[in-house]
Formats: C-alpha cells, structure tokens, sequence
DNA sequence: ACTAAATGTAATTTATATTTGACATTTTGC
DNA sequence: GCAAAATGTCAAATATAAATTACATTTAGT
C-alpha cells in the first residue's frame, strides 16, 4: 500500500525525494519505495521524516 | 535510550515479554532489545506493539 | 529457602532494510 | 518540442533487524 499521506506531506513542503533523502539522510531510492509502499522502513528513519515534514508519526504511518 | 513507555503499556496489560512476543510474532529477544532500547525495530513490528498494547506509534514511539 | 517464571545478555546465523550505480520514463519550465 | 529535473525501477552489495541457541540473574509464589 503506497503512503500518500507522506508524499503529501512532502509535497506541502515542496521537497523532491532527493531533498528529502538528503535531510534524513537516506538514498533517494529509499524514499521512493517508502512512498512506494513496499517495504518497511526503521522507526528511527520515520522519526527523522516526521521531523523534515513536520508531522507526527500517527499522521504520517498510522494505521490506514 | 531505554523505551520506558513500552514497557509501562506491557506492564498495564500484564503481559510478559514473552507473551507480547507471541502476539506480535517475534522473539522474546527482539521486545526485550527494544525495551532495552539498543535498537530501532521497524515500523511494521511497533504497529503490531501498538496494536497489542492498545497504544498508538506516538505514544510508545513518539519523540519523548 | 526453594522453585519456576521472567528478564538480561551474548554469540552466531538468517532475513531484510538500505546503499550504490545505472537506466528508463514522466513531469516541468523555457 | 526540447532540455533538465524529478520520479520509477532494477540488480548487486552492504548494514543491520530479527532469529536461534544458550546461559546467568532477578523476581514472584509457595
């Protein structure tokens, strides 16, 4: 299931996926299958993506 | 950093770390390491905490 | 005190998150 | 329409989450 609430969010902020690699400090490819949706990223790199977008994580990856 | 909070949630259901273990379908070891707090499990596994502790990502995960 | 259950911890292995490098497609501005 | 930037995707390598096995210590019940 793809994770729009976080291309949204990232969207808002007008970050590209390169952007936001680089503030949290991942590959580009990381980011694109987050929001891809297959797979499953650490707590601790959500943590960071909630901070760059300014959300929380039950906002960001809550259930549904 | 140990995750206190996690344990508190576990504690108000009195499940040991092995019961929680079974529900979430991991090992014992793995809720015992993030209690303890020396890793970052991903966020599959603390939705599936939440979820079986009655808590959400915020409130076990959350930036304190 | 004795016992059993629960917890802390460590070494080794396995599964998978993330990186790297690369290329194709789509989108955006000129 | 064209060029550049952004995005989608893939295969192979690396880093690390999680499993497995095992043992020591602590806690709770009798």
């Amino acid at each position: 299931m793809k994770n729009l609430k976080m291309k949204a969010a990232r969207a808002a902020k007008d970050y590209s996926q390169q952007q936001l690699a680089d503030i949290v400090g991942v590959t580009r490819q990381t980011i694109n299958a987050i929001e891809k949706g297959d797979y499953n990223p650490t707590i601790k790199l959500c943590l960071a993506i909630c901070k760059a977008l300014d959300k929380t994580l039950d906002e960001l990856f809550g259930e549904d």
